[in-house]
DNA sequence: TTAGTGACACTTTTT
DNA sequence: GTGTCACTAA
């Protein structure tokens, strides 16, 4: 990327007043143009806090942060940098008791919503064949993203399994709300109802900025959209910018027809298209055209490489994933070892979480520094969980999946039917579980044992949320984890004091990312925004000197993941059909073929200078090996597959080799 | 009634 | 590797 901005980027960066469409394929420069585009507002006298950028993670969020306090130097006051559901959050916190919610709602992520999930299908009696827990979230986060409540869902139910599931949405909403919780898709819903019904409220956030500015437009939903509109329609600067191409979270709601609809929306828009790509060489952007023109609904677009020849991108086969995972270590070392490539500059990319396993293994065997980005890792941790069901109940004892969760842990004699037996009184009696352990007197036959332990959980509760208000994180972390006894009790269940060390390590990691919330947040509530930024990942949980050890690691992630960034090198691993395209996505219908050939495209663009595809010829499923193919995406994107929209480039061109063809010279060449 | 053990199924992508 | 279910011992 030069330092001088083209006529196209200048242009979007200078455009001050009015709506904006950027449209930016990749590797041309969009993020940076945000970037400048909000330094240069604040250059001409728009005051920063005026400002809100939206980006996609709190990932990006963070880089965009880095960077324009680089532009703009130090003591300078920062715009308002954040995802859309971190600033949900704070507009909500603001505003939700206009919504009958308590201000104190704690929110859910997926495991939450499962258990919840799990327990309404148990109430109205369905049978696991019918519905499954996460079939019925599948259900309503659809419904959720088309901002279909429960009450109109119940209406449109037309076959058997979508009108249990919509009982099963109202219940489910039901039982968010008694708890004083909300899900992910709530943020945005609740804040678009807050907006249509209040609207002192929205006037109100509306005002807070001058200019909005939205990255990653493509991935937005109807809710999200609706929030942008209501926040930016008095100013009217609105600058958005997206790549239809990059549209990955068709899933989750997300609609390309927005950015499609924006012309119409603001008919005074200024639309600037940035098709120089700055990132990738030649070879590695024909491959992705190539890629690309398959997929039939488009805009019409067309990238034009900055820079001129380049490696071509390889195609790799292996006899198994182990293989596979053995094979690209081997050469990825003789990279770094033999010609001094920094680990930074490379990225693993793979499809699934299941997928990095064998290659994580494999870096540690030779020494290698990695990252795993995302994927499972720390909140998947048993110990983070409770601690974090610790801190929750103590923020609010209504939280009534993290009091099951911790009521009996470690065990301490109240067991399944005391709990039981809680819960159909509480059902019965329309209180909270928490409200029956404060007044056991409603309690009917509980053995005089489980009521003394009762009594000595509700005391212990209490007394760890004595004074909580005045206390850091850390303090209540710490106190937390002393009085229940968590230390003993691992010790108690794990025999292997490898494990036991590697489990308390999380623990430790919580209590360190107590401490760097503590430092940056000295006031208010603390536990409660701890926990918020914990839920949504925006924390910086790293220390500033495990950051410089990531800063030369090899990155290991998903395809979603590595949206918005680049690397030199780049490993797209388990090119095969079944993972790339994924299997669910091949049952259907053409169009989720489509999104998972953006992903694939999404992917390629990462590259900078290297690329490489490899597949295994069998895969271990279920402990089972299994023969694959190769994914028709290889096929597309060497050439060899009829059907582009515009054909005429795949014949034209030298090609790399087929799979098949290029695998005994490869396989030797990595020995 | 509770605590501990073993079999079992589950893994798309994420805020 | 993990949560859940069914079974058994105390």
């Amino acid at each position: 990327m030069p330092d001088q901005l083209n006529s196209a980027q200048l242009e979007a960066v200078q455009t001050a007043a009015g709506p904006l469409l950027v449209l930016a394929g990749a590797g041309t420069g969009k993020t940076r143009v945000v970037t400048y585009r909000i330094a240069e507002l604040i250059r001409r006298g728009t005051p920063a806090g005026r400002i809100l950028g939206v980006t996609f993670t709190n990932k990006a969020a963070g880089e965009m942060r880095q960077r324009i306090r680089e532009i703009l130097g130090k003591q300078k006051e920062l715009p308002e940098i954040s995802t859309f559901h971190s600033h949900c959050v704070r507009i909500l916190r603001r505003h939700i008791q206009h919504l009958n919610y308590p201000s104190r709602f704690a929110i859910y992520d997926r495991r939450d919503q499962l258990s919840i999930a799990r327990n309404v299908l148990r109430e109205i009696r369905v049978a696991a064949n019918v519905l499954r827990p996460d079939d019925l979230l599948a259900i309503i986060g659809s419904w959720k993203s088309n901002s279909i409540r429960a009450a109109e869902a119940e209406r449109l139910a037309e076959t058997d399994r979508q009108h249990v599931a919509a009982v099963g949405y109202r219940r489910y909403q039901q039982a968010l709300r008694s708890m004083g919780a909300v899900d992910f898709d709530d943020l945005l819903l609740l804040t678009d109802d807050l907006f249509s019904q209040h609207s002192g409220s929205r006037r109100e956030e509306a005002s807070r900025f001058d200019q909005i500015l939205i990255d990653e437009y493509q991935d937005t939903s109807s809710s999200q959209y609706r929030i942008i509109k209501a926040l930016a329609v008095g100013h009217r600067n609105l600058c958005v910018v997206g790549d239809d191409d990059q549209s990955i979270y068709g899933w989750r709601g997300a609609e390309v027809e927005h950015i499609l609809r924006f012309k119409k929306d603001w008919p005074d828009a200024k639309v600037v298209r940035l098709q120089e790509n700055y990132r990738s060489s030649m070879e590695i952007l024909q491959v992705a055209n190539r890629l690309i023109e398959f997929n039939k609904k488009r805009f019409d677009k067309q990238l034009h490489s900055t820079r001129i020849g380049g490696e071509r991108p390889q195609v790799l086969q292996f006899r198994d994933e182990t293989k596979e995972a053995e094979a690209i270590v081997a050469d990825i070392y003789r990279w770094v070892e033999n010609r001094g490539i920094p680990p930074s500059d490379i990225a693993i990319l793979f499809r699934t979480n299941e997928q990095p396993r064998a290659f994580e293994s494999e870096l540690r065997r030779a020494h290698l520094p990695y990252t795993l980005v995302g994927g499972s890792s720390f909140f998947d941790r048993k110990e983070v969980r409770d601690l974090l069901a610790y801190l929750r109940v103590l923020s609010s004892p209504r939280d009534e999946v993290s009091l099951l969760r911790i009521i009996n842990l470690p065990p301490r004699g109240i067991g399944m039917k005391t709990v039981s037996r809680i819960l159909d009184v509480a059902v019965s009696n329309g209180v909270s579980v928490w409200e029956l352990i404060e007044r056991p007197g409603e309690l009917s036959e509980i053995s005089p044992v489980a009521l003394q332990s009762l009594d000595a959980f509700r005391s212990l509760i209490k007394s760890l949320r004595r004074n909580i208000e005045k206390r850091t994180v850390v303090e209540i972390v710490r106190n937390t984890v002393e009085r229940i006894g968590y230390r003993e009790e691992m010790e108690r269940i794990y025999s292997d004091p490898q494990e036991i060390q590697s489990r308390w390590a999380a623990v430790e990691e919580l209590t360190n990312a107590a401490a760097i919330f503590d430092e940056r947040f000295k006031t208010g509530t603390a536990l409660e925004g701890f926990l918020d930024d914990l839920t949504l990942d925006a924390q910086e949980r790293e220390s500033d000197k495990e950051k410089k050890l990531d800063q030369d690691a090899i990155t290991l992630m998903t395809l979603h993941a590595a949206k918005g960034l680049e690397f030199p090198h780049v490993y797209m691993v388990g090119m095969e059909e079944g993972i790339l395209p994924h299997h669910r996505s091949l049952k259907d219908n053409e169009e989720d073929v489509d999104e998972e050939r953006r992903l694939c495209y999404v992917g390629v663009t990462r590259a900078q200078d290297r690329l490489t595809f490899s597949m295994a010829q069998t895969r271990r499923k279920w402990g089972k090996p299994r023969p694959t193919q190769p994914s028709r995406f290889l096929y597309e994107l060497t050439g060899q597959a009829e059907g582009a929209h515009t054909p005429d480039k795949a014949t034209s061109t030298n090609q790399m080799a087929a799979p098949d063809t290029r695998r005994r010279a490869k396989r030797k060449s990595l020995r």
